[in-house]
DNA sequence: CGTTGTTTTGACTTTATTCAAGCATGGTGG
DNA sequence: CCACCATGCTTGAATAAAGTCAAAACAACG
């Protein structure tokens, strides 16, 4: 249960009261650009958890702003494969990857009961082309995806098991602070499993760091929420887990 | 030694003529508005072997796009560890990720003696502005970045070592047949050390690993390139060594 | 409460890493 | 022209880390 005034805040109609503009779309854009964008903003009915926002393969209609909640993308490879993509927040925009040939490629899960902005792409597309601030906008956006991913892959090559989860903890927090929420209290809206597939291990070893970080006392577990009690510890744990390649 | 008229070829001045011109920025462009890219780009001198293009950290001036020879971009994070992105070819363009913040995220470095073509981000962003047709090739071409780094990071998190290997292995060999190039000989221009910094191996894995599909027929180790004699082997290895993930 | 789904814990096995040594290759200078 | 060194690659034996399978604990929900 958010807090009511959480609630009021992030359900707030336009981009130019929203809480999230800063982090969002919006940012960078001045009043006069942002009330064109708001136009094409379509703030739909609430997604129960575990529905698909959009999935795999599907015509690229929309992009999606979360405006509360969560949510993750999933891929399903060639080879039946599926993998975790990531988690997303609000102010997180959803449906970049689908812009290479105008499909999706993963689809989009609700974590939870959530929020979602739907921003028409064709309409999007033409208000680009009218505006250079929102180009640049959406180019740094997808910029930054791509930067975040690089700092994935190094997660997932060189880190041990501690230094992934340690790494994810982390992640979350910062996100969280981000949007001005408690960064020491995280909520883990997703399964074990889901964890364990987006970090590629198991969820056996998922919950065994978990239990070892705690009796560490790096962090205290309760059900669906990690409270970090020692983020310099924690710190230490991501990076020491990571081991150093061969010089080439 | 290239044969001479593949150099002939890639060394052509313009991008109308360059044999990559559907690989690379050009493809979809018309005549006019190719015409205009055109004068943007700026075919310098020879790179040798270990030089750096551009490095992590430093003012986005230009972007680059693999005239000949071959690249990789390395990036060292907070915690000072060096990871290889990704291996680049004719045709593949080097420096989006900087597109976020004006400083590029990672370094490029020949692999060999190379030709780039370099092209100024200022007058980029400016033709970008107007001509929509190459707005949308960009942004088709960043996100087909994102998917491949998707698709890297399945690999990277879900495979074991010999599926790794055989997926680097098809990779570059598909890579090389979508350039017009013998796809079944694939030269390994990177030395042992960045595969396995790469695919998050130790060199003494990597190393053990090429034997062994050596030794079962499957490929052909000779010093710096590798002869893929059984194709449908190396598929079937690439995706036997991942495993399926817990179902969330 | 009992049923179902999720998470934790335990014993055992597999896999890749580590450390250490040996083998090729290619370039340099005697 | 060949011995020698440097660099990069391969191989071997011991170790540590994470995976597997199986079962028990815990929560949530009707």
């Amino acid at each position: 249960m958010a807090p009511l005034s959480q609630q009021m805040q992030q359900l707030s109609e336009t981009c130019s009261h929203c809480s999230l503009r800063y982090l969002c779309l919006p940012d960078h854009l001045d009043s006069h650009d942002l009330e064109k964008l708001e136009r094409l903003v379509d703030s739909g009915a609430p997604v129960l958890a575990e529905t698909e926002l959009f999935a795999q393969g599907e015509g690229l209609t929309h992009i999606y702003a979360v405006r509360n909640g969560s949510a993750k993308t999933v891929r399903i490879d060639e080879e039946g494969f599926e993998q975790i993509l990531g988690f997303y927040y609000p102010g997180d925009i959803l449906g970049f990857d689908g812009f290479a040939d105008q499909h999706h490629h993963c689809s989009a899960v609700a974590l939870e009961t959530s929020h979602f902005c739907r921003i028409p792409v064709d309409q999007l597309d033409a208000l680009v082309d009218e505006l250079p601030s929102l180009r640049q906008r959406l180019v740094r956006l997808m910029s930054q995806v791509l930067s975040e991913d690089g700092r994935m892959m190094l997660t997932l090559g060189r880190k041990d098991s501690e230094g992934r989860i340690s790494s994810l903890l982390l992640g979350l927090s910062r996100r969280r602070a981000l949007r001005g929420m408690p960064a020491s209290s995280v909520p883990l809206n997703m399964k074990r499993a889901d964890l364990a597939n987006f970090l590629s291990m198991r969820l056996e070893t998922v919950s065994r760091v978990l239990t070892r970080l705690q009796r560490a006392g790096v962090i205290k577990v309760s059900q669906n929420r990690v409270d970090i009690l020692d983020r310099d510890a924690l710190r230490e744990r991501s990076s020491r887990g990571a081991w150093v390649a061969d010089q080439s």
